[in-house]
DNA sequence: GTGAAAGCGCTAACAG
DNA sequence: CTGTTAGCGCTTTCAC
């Protein structure tokens, strides 16, 4: 591997025959105001275009401490949710000039601990974060020294900027309606019960059952935790208990639902008589033979808000109580 | 914003009362080979750690020419198999002390050169790339600066490592064994047609159907592109021009099945006789009344090859040809 | 208008 | 064993 060496600005001056300093004001835009004349501006940058100059951006990092980066943290980048909402904010970014780094957690709070570590070692100018951990204490913290958001989960009662789905108005809306249905049991499998939306989705179904008078029985509550096992196993071990399949089940996410349908689809249960419901949407919910009726967030409106909050704060605007909550869709298949 | 100032390695030599390279090479692990005695050794250790230094990746960067830095640039982060890859790919990275950059270029060769650039311009030591380009001429030239691996399609006859799923041999297997069912019409969904994965497809296609014995009709092969709308504005067309819904189908990939179902769903088709079947597997399609054979690729082996031959060649490694073929599985629903 | 010089934080010779 | 020095590539005063 022969590595042409780079092509630095001294290069570029030297070719042009004025100084560094020179040459460093008009690459980096900054010619004209600080007077410095067209001839030169152009000739500089003629050179610098047929010499393909490349400015570093370590050396500009050094110096300005600032990286032009921007952290993301997720705990899974496989959900359909959290890539959509990368995409989206990727092209935001780059855009921008930012470049985002990415990193997953796995829904492990010591790893994400290291992830934003890593991150904040890299030098990030900001941080978004879709959390796993129990409070904000560490991105307090962080904070103070680089501007943090948060999304798709609240810790606490944080005061940190947040970008968030409303998901216990919609949920209970949903919940409602199906269970007016007369339906005579309704299950909840929910994620986590410590992270946040596992709470808020728990608390809209409370409200939707409430709202139609029908008395929760604690017993229907059931959770697990976000990933395609833990759907279901829960279900399977239901259906185990009951020697049936439930007659109604609200999914608090797509891959406890996505567990669910696979446990429904191997053993033949599809045909059964079921009412299904969920959080988060998925465009083959449409195929099903079985009717899915959804609370759907809009990842990209997050991720702009996000991205609109973030910019804001690196470019040092001081943004109060930045605390967003963005409306869902309720999609009705059942109808 | 009060910051608090980054502390340094001029700081800790000061504090720990040696001078910033003797520091610099405790910190960097490397004290002890080069005989920093051992008590000094602690107690920079131990200063840092009380002060949370942070090295500043840039200063590193900026005289090591190394950014411990690897760009990924893919079409879509929202494909299920790029997203799989992503975070096989993120993790074995960030075990490894490097930073993933991942750029998404919406399959578009122009914005690929942009991200492609960009990530250039922020040093990274190595770039993995599912490319839109027609060609290699722009990677061979990065690739005399820094390691470039290709995955999931090959440009031409290029001669850079490259890891791909074989492709053609398990669709001629899956075609094959559809056309001896007796379908008296076989189409084939495709996406852009320049890009190497829709070319390989078909040439499967084609095998399989000779296999078969069942000869070819130009007018059975549809070419569109890989997007959601794609496969349900080809497969729209397609009815309308047969008056009814095609008796076989394969699709070269997941988006243009997923606009297929839609289609079907949307237009109460889905108990129509009509064997399906695609490149690409998704876990819904388990959970679907239409039984879906499929070609499943291993994402994650994709992802481990990738790392691996990168890492290898910034290590300095000189591997040469570096190609690798993995194999597809078939997943047999209809059976 | 332009250049010289200092410094961002770190590493790598080379002297002691 | 440890300190001095000289950069890495760029920006930013401050003189001329």
């Amino acid at each position: 591997m022969n590595k042409p060496k780079r092509v630095t600005i001294k290069d570029i001056a030297q070719l042009a025959g004025v100084s560094k300093s020179t040459a460093s004001l008009v690459l980096s835009g900054r010619g004209k105001e600080l007077r410095v004349s067209e001839a030169t501006r152009e000739r500089v940058m003629d050179i610098a275009r047929q010499a393909h100059y490349q400015p570093s951006i370590h050396a500009r990092a050094l110096n300005s401490s600032r990286s032009h980066t921007v952290g993301l943290v997720v705990p899974e980048m496989t959900n359909q949710g959290f890539a959509t909402f990368s995409h989206a904010l990727e092209t935001l970014c780059r855009d921008a000039g930012l470049q985002l780094l990415i990193a997953c957690t796995d829904e492990n709070a010591s790893q994400e601990t290291l992830a934003v570590n890593n991150l904040i070692q890299r030098q990030v100018d900001g941080l978004i974060v879709a959390s796993s951990m129990l409070n904000d204490a560490e991105y307090q913290k962080i904070n103070q020294q680089i501007p943090v958001v948060l999304f798709d989960r609240h810790l606490g009662e944080s005061t940190l900027p947040l970008v968030i789905t409303d998901a216990i108005e919609p949920t209970a809306r949903l919940v409602e309606r199906v269970a007016r249905e007369g339906v005579e049991e309704f299950y909840f499998f929910g994620g986590q019960p410590r992270i946040s939306p596992t709470r808020d989705r728990l608390e809209g179904f409370r409200q939707g059952l409430d709202r139609a008078g029908m008395a929760l029985k604690p017993e229907w509550i059931i959770h697990g935790h976000y990933h395609a096992s833990s759907g279901y196993e829960m279900f399977a071990e239901l259906c185990m208990r009951l020697g049936r399949v439930p007659k109604a089940l609200f999914c608090a996410a797509c891959g406890l639902q996505e567990g669910v349908l696979r446990y429904l689809s191997q053993h033949g249960l599809l045909e059964q008589p079921i009412r299904l419901c969920s959080f988060d949407d998925h465009y083959l919910y449409d195929a099903l033979s079985v009717k899915i009726d959804t609370v759907v967030q809009d990842e990209r409106m997050l991720a702009w808000n996000c991205f609109e909050i973030i910019s804001g704060l690196i470019e040092g605007e001081t943004l109060e109580n930045q605390q967003r909550q963005l409306p869902a869709l309720l999609k009705w298949r059942s109808a």
